[in-house]
DNA sequence: TCACATTTGTGATTTTTGTCACATAGTTAT
DNA sequence: ATAACTATGTGACAAAAATCACAAATGTGA
């Protein structure tokens, strides 16, 4: 079976965010070309991509937007919608809230939880913040499959593990930790300290030789 | 020249954190399948990382932890520290604001930029905001070279060539645009979205097919 | 109609990334 | 000593990802 990288989900992910704009923008087609200088992929790799999810385009005339657009949506999107939880509503926590209010409807923040009592059960942002303790029935009821997580470091592991134990499948995780879940949940990591000190030695490189190319 | 590849840059980091982790816990040495575990890699990896980078360990006692720390601390880091550019004080310049003040004192965020005139001239956890006016000139004459967009998408492409403008050498980019700039400054993007829809995926992955034991 | 330009789809190839496996070296126990 | 362990460093190998390059398809224009 010839299974889908992530990397590819990923740049699917990408390409139709850049297919809505150019929708938007009142164009019909789009050549794999132009896709990828919009995306900052190469145009084979485009091609590639598409390839994988099974849609042709139509030499000379490129890939209609529309379609391309709803095959993309009906590969990656779960045609009942999918529902969000978020744990941890700090300063992150709310932004990602705020950020995610007023969403695609096919996947929303639906619920959020946090320990501090001065959160609980107000609604920030448009959505309902439950106690803690409340995550994994909630969840199971509701058979949400996605969680965030927002809180401290040291509060990760603990939180992921209900997260599992609720039925999450998927977690997109902002704490610098590495989490120790059966094999079966995915776990995407944000790491934005990382991130910036990634881009800190690559500013310094630059400093220590001033003059290479490199990209 | 054998050029060390972005990948093991990022892994580096994070193995630096956990380094630190043990030490605070009072560890002198580590081993390669340790540090595999704690941060989600294999011990292979670990030893190859840790090659590129010329330290070598001990067998049978591992790595000792201070003078690997430091190791990575004297590849990685400009000892005379440097500084960061934050701009677009929303939410999530905020969140990160907060999050990074008071952080490692060789890499900070010194300086943030908005054109809201109700942050411009004043501190935001601990960290002062100009207008955008004065971008350019605020971070060529520090020698900014790191930079953090958290703008609207829209905004992004203009900041960013402000920055490069200003002199700065690599971008943490939060928003959701490709950054066309020269091939000389890094582009680190960091793209909640994507992050968010990957992991929807893959959790409709396991509800379309509740058996498969894919990571 | 036919030469020519443009763009897709994909086999072949290259480049990058990660893993294996084992010689080497340090440690412990007897 | 020396046998038995344990862990590193690294050449060889495998897997994954990206790129190349070209046949096939489509449109253009004389
Ligand atoms: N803020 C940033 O820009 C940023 C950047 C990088 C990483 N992070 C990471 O994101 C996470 C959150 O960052 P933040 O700045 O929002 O922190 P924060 O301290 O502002 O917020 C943490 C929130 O989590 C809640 N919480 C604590 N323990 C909990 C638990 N067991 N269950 C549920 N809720 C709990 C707290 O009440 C608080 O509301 C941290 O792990 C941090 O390392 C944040
Ligand atoms: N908040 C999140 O969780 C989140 C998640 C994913 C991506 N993002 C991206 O991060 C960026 C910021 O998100 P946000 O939620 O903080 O938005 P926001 O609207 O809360 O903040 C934007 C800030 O940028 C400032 N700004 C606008 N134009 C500017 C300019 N030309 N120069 C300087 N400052 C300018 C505004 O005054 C405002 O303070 C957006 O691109 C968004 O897509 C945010």
């Amino acid at each position: 079976m010839p299974s889908i990288s992530g990397k590819t989900i990923g740049r699917l992910c990408v390409y139709r965010r850049q297919l809505q704009r150019l929708r938007d923008e009142g164009k019909s087609n789009v050549y794999s070309h132009q896709l990828a200088a919009l995306t900052g992929g190469s145009a084979a790799q485009v091609r590639r991509d598409l390839m994988a999810i099974g849609y042709r385009g139509t030499p000379y005339h490129g890939y209609r937007i529309d379609e391309l657009s709803g095959s993309i949506a009906s590969f990656l999107d779960d045609p009942d919608g999918q529902e969000v939880a978020l744990v941890g509503l700090g300063n992150l926590g709310r932004a990602i809230l705020a950020y995610f209010d007023g969403w695609r409807p096919h996947l929303t923040i639906t619920a959020a939880f946090d320990v501090d009592p001065g959160k609980v059960d107000r609604v920030i942002h448009g959505c309902k913040c439950y106690a803690i303790a409340k995550l994994e029935s909630i969840t199971r009821r509701r058979k949400i499959a996605v969680g965030v997580i927002c809180v401290p470091a040291r509060e990760a592991q603990t939180v992921a593990e209900k997260l599992a134990g609720g039925g999450v499948k998927a977690i997109v995780n902002f704490a610098p930790r590495r989490l120790h879940l059966p094999d079966d949940i995915y776990v995407e990591d944000i790491d934005v300290t990382t991130a910036l000190e990634k881009a800190a030695f690559f500013a310094l490189e630059h400093k220590r030789q001033p003059d290479s190319k490199a990209k």
